[in-house]
DNA sequence: AATAAAAACAGTAACGATTATTGATTTTAT
DNA sequence: ATAAAATCAATAATCGTTACTGTTTTTATT
């Protein structure tokens, strides 16, 4: 059943994604990791974000722009979207754990969890507005 | 500024939605419409749900599945996916506007709302399995 | 250390959803 | 009835991502 080997390339992929608090997509970590070494391949990016999100390692977050985001934060927490530069920002907050219950309250099948992520502009597009 | 004037095939397609409650995707309008209309294109389906999802008339889905579902109903309402079927069902349930003043307590910018989807499997799915 | 099977690779082609382009057709204000 | 502007059908192009192929690494076994 498909042991996993190591592999310099994933050990690179992972190690950035840490350094990184800004939730990169496939293509900005290529970009990155080809500082290091110039011959991985985009494929191999996409295959061990995939492959690492699968076993859990890194999470892949999906914000409505049409990109995959990763994050090597595997908390639970959430994530705000800035509609104006597309930042995707880390939030501080309570859990909202209760509202798969509230779900649940009225539906036939079984819910396993949700996803929620929030948008408007970050505090630094906010005060670009305000001068112009 | 681009007066918007009326288009028979934007009517064709706003009335189907409204027809369904299962939250097609642009395909599915797009085969459908068809049937009243062989020569429409797809390019015109995407144009006009993108259009009637800009003006407000209809409501865009991103539920993770990588494809764009649309909803001919815009009151405020949440959506559950089931990651068996893959079929996108309306929730009844209570409000959960509060989560976006809890999520903004300790945020720099502005909050503007948020995007929640449930995801598990839904009932006809869990009760194939119970057989297995 | 040598071997060999399996996993992973680089490079590239292919894919699916969506958007853009273009010249023809509809719509609508005059 | 006219003409400008919006919309169209058809098709090409784009973008993010996945699949393929022959080669290279990894790792368990000798």
């Amino acid at each position: 059943m498909a042991a996993l080997k190591h592999s310099r390339q994933r050990e690179m992929i992972k190690e950035f994604l840490m350094t990184r608090k800004d939730h990169p997509t496939a293509d900005i970590v290529y970009m990155n990791v080809r500082q290091q070494n110039p011959t991985i391949s985009l494929g191999t990016v996409y295959r061990n974000l995939t492959l690492l999100a699968d076993i859990g390692e890194i999470a892949r977050l999906r914000v409505g722009d049409g990109v995959d985001h990763f994050d090597a934060d595997t908390s639970p927490h959430y994530h705000f979207v800035c509609t104006e530069c597309g930042a995707v920002i880390d939030l501080e907050m309570d859990s909202i754990e209760s509202i798969t219950e509230l779900a649940g309250a009225n539906f036939d099948g079984h819910i396993a969890g949700h996803v929620t992520y929030f948008y408007g502009t970050c505090g630094s597009c906010t005060r670009s507005q305000k001068l112009s």
